[in-house]
DNA sequence: ACAGTATCGATACCTTTTTATCGATACCAT
DNA sequence: ATGGTATCGATAAAAAGGTATCGATACTGT
């Protein structure tokens, strides 16, 4: 009934694969290199060399024969799909342990975000200035704030009704770190970082990898 | 040629989905409820009940008609399949600001993990002490530790190499936060969790969503 | 200039995952 | 007891995404 896969026309994990390009491109950029093969990427990133070359088809980006793709080409294209090549104001409401570290995080200038205000509700938290950013009490929020994405670091117990506030606010983005799903009305846009998600995901590989070397040990081997 | 979705017979994504039901049954329980229909735990999820009941079939879990499925089951069945019902140690590398959120967080308790050592190199890190573990300087780290799983935390540049260390010294999971993918030998199990990707998704939707309405400006409302 | 070759890109194919359909089952009210 | 119905689960169809094939293209070296 709903299919919520692509983005515009790109499939959604291609959209996801343009972030782990992006810093091996940089990094290229930065040693003078200008062109790359989607083979070449592909092995550094672990990839099919194929679905690197289909990835950058959606971006309108054609390679050369015997060469590769622009590096600059790419990096722009990308940027610009994602609106990363300009600044996107951001707020963070929950400025914890997690809260903290994100507003101390210095990567988000590749990522166009700026967080421009943070905000609780502990009184030991109001007033706390965190990398230049002075901490709120949530009832200052207002909708006349600009930024259109937030990011929800509250504890999970709070992270509905936080949220329902943010969308009052004006608010249509959310990155959502309680590992808690929002209810919200349709247009709001929420991406779940839920990290329990890749602990999961790295639990029972492991899991399955143990269970493997069992059975194999009980087989005698060929 | 890979196709490396599936877990044992499991697909990944409804491994990760279980990460999701989790919190939720943890709650129903808490609550006393002891059952629940795949209809109303997938309107609570934002999902389709016919696919939490295809996921609940992959744990072997069986419901009844007209009533649902057993609230403890599942959750027995998902921490079983995950290895969450007991506790597993784990080491951390860098205890920068991701490292030290990651050191202070309760939850993992939930997750069966516990984070018995962490390692840094700056003179400044190593001797701290955060939420009862000492940072000791990675030198230290020898492979007798028995932890099996680490979590990498350090900065980007360094991760290929602390990384390579790491497999030397006996693990053989590695919980990927730095962005950059790591190429290790073959039966190391890595598990990547970027949060420039969360963000890449949400920034193309909120793009896209922004482009759709510029369009249905330009055309006159039907 | 020309042969050789690395690399791209269009097309078709395959695998995985999600969704629809519908008969079977167990609970509830009468 | 019996009929009504909510819910499950098997099967099948649809959709999405990944991979193989192969001709076309542009660079390299002679
Ligand atoms: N720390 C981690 O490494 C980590 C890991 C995974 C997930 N998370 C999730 O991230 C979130 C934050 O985790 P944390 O470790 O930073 O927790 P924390 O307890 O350190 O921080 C939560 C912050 O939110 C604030 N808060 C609570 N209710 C609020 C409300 N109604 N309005 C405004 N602020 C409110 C608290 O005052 C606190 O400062 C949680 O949902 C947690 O599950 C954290
Ligand atoms: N802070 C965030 O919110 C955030 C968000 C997204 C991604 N990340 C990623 O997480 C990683 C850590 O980010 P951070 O903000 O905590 O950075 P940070 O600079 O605060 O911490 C990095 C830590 O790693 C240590 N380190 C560096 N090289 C090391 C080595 N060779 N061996 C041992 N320790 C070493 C440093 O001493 C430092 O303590 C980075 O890769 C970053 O890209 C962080």
């Amino acid at each position: 009934m709903a299919y919520g896969y692509k983005i515009g026309s790109i499939p959604l994990t291609t959209v996801q694969r343009f972030a782990s390009y992006l810093p091996a491109l940089r990094d290229m950029q930065r040693q003078g290199r200008s062109v790359v093969s989607s083979a070449s990427l592909a092995e550094m990133l672990r990839l099919e060399a194929i679905q690197v070359r289909k990835d950058f088809g959606y971006l309108g980006i054609t390679g050369r024969p015997k060469t590769g793709f622009q590096v600059d080409d790419l990096i722009g294209a990308m940027e610009h799909g994602l609106s990363w090549n300009r600044v996107s104001d951001a707020i963070l409401v929950g400025t914890g342990h997690l809260g903290t570290a994100l507003l101390n995080y210095r990567g988000f200038g590749y990522h166009g975000l700026a967080i421009k205000a943070a905000f609780d509700i502990a009184p030991d938290r109001v007033g706390a200035l965190i990398n230049g950013v002075q901490v709120q009490h949530l009832d200052e929020m207002k909708p006349f704030m600009d930024a259109k994405m937030a990011i929800l670091t509250v504890s999970p117990e709070s992270a509905q009704e936080v949220a329902l506030r943010l969308v009052r606010a004006g608010i249509t983005g959310i990155w959502n770190f309680t590992g808690r799903t929002l209810l919200l009305p349709e247009p709001i846009v929420v991406q779940d970082q839920d990290i329990a998600i890749g602990l999961a995901v790295l639990s029972a590989k492991l899991t399955a990898r143990a269970r493997e070397a069992i059975e194999a040990e009980s087989k005698p081997p060929a």
